[in-house]
DNA sequence: GTCTATATGGCGATAGAC
DNA sequence: GTCTATCGCCATATAGAC
């Protein structure tokens, strides 16, 4: 699946990724992306016909990867607790490696939310059937009383936000990168007990 | 000091606001603010020289805005649990009432991290300070092993994370506006309660 | 497929009349 | 202070040679 020849066409989308992530899509030229594929501008047209075309491109892959990622774990069978660990430390490490998707995904739905109805309909798996099994998992547990959809928002807030608010929250604590870096490390291990100790009466 | 007659300066002011909040600096064409407020697109360059100007007005009063809001609810002398509730009660309340802000800000920031350090000398109260006083709160409360910037964050990402990301959340709890309006109430009653139960063995 | 050159439109900014 | 008209630039997109 993955070839090491990259073709034209692969060496624009991952310029355009890189590009787009960073800057959105009001931010971004179609002169840097063609930059840094290392080729002509006109090259970007002759391989999607506009900016518009190339942008859904790397917005929908963003979208799907943000959300494949999410939903495997979720729809796996491992008990209860392992599964909130394995949520935080992979969902955030996710991130840490892709630092822009998440802002980049936030932004542009805000700057435009009709997109959403058109990218609920490719997901692998339809979110009311993530959040039926969620709240199985909470019954099975015997946390009848939390309400599953504040739970799942609780679990995505305390993961994403300190990826998209990294330099303001860099600035506020007074850290460096590495210790920013650092500090994320600690949530991937910490959060999961917090969870735990809030839902177990 | 507030004036119910206001000037054209005032009037550019708020279009610009309004524009700028919803599609950031570069979405925002400077025709749309001059509809917005009633005049020409000459004057906007009249009163502010640029677009970049009147950008950082905007801007920092923004910035200003949202952090005189959670400075002076932390800086206050109520006891620890009732200032718990009243950060979530207050600080949702008003990105209920400028549900534009946050994500204007952290996308801004994002987009130019050097502009944070500016924006750092005008705070009225430094943030070292807020964070040594939550520190001390923590230990008055016998909470000593809780890491007051863990909490911090915990605390800023459940309140901000569901306004900026509200049309996505929306669409996936698959909730009308209103529905939504009221999830967003809940938090502001269950939070307190969830985090105490979080930090108290 | 890939390039250079150019068309076309839009945007920030200014000039100058009133 | 406020307007109309316009300049100058830059960005998307296309034409056309190789």
């Amino acid at each position: 699946m993955v070839t090491t020849h990259s073709s034209t066409e692969e060496k624009i989308l991952e310029a355009a990724k890189s590009v787009f992530h960073r800057k959105g899509f009001d931010g971004t030229r179609m002169q840097e992306i063609a930059d840094e594929a290392g080729i002509n501008k006109a090259l970007l047209h002759y391989y999607y016909r506009s900016k518009e075309n190339l942008f859904d491109a790397v917005f929908k892959d963003a979208f799907n990867e943000l959300f494949k990622k999410i939903f495997s774990i979720v729809g796996s069978t491992i008990p209860f607790e392992e599964k909130i660990r394995y949520i935080f430390s992979d969902y955030i490490g996710f991130m840490q490696k892709n630092p822009y998707i998440p802002s980049f995904i936030l932004n542009e739905i805000n700057h435009n939310p009709a997109r959403i109805a058109d990218l609920m309909k490719n997901l692998p798996t339809p979110p009311s059937e993530i959040l039926t099994r969620v709240k199985k998992s909470l019954e099975d547990e015997g946390l009848k009383d939390i309400d599953h959809r504040q739970f799942i928002i609780n679990i995505i807030s305390l993961s994403i936000f300190p990826i998209i608010a990294r330099p303001l929250l860099k600035s506020i604590l007074n850290l460096t990168e590495e210790e920013y870096n650092e500090f994320i490390e600690t949530r991937k291990k910490e959060l999961p007990d917090f969870i735990f100790k809030a839902i177990h009466s």
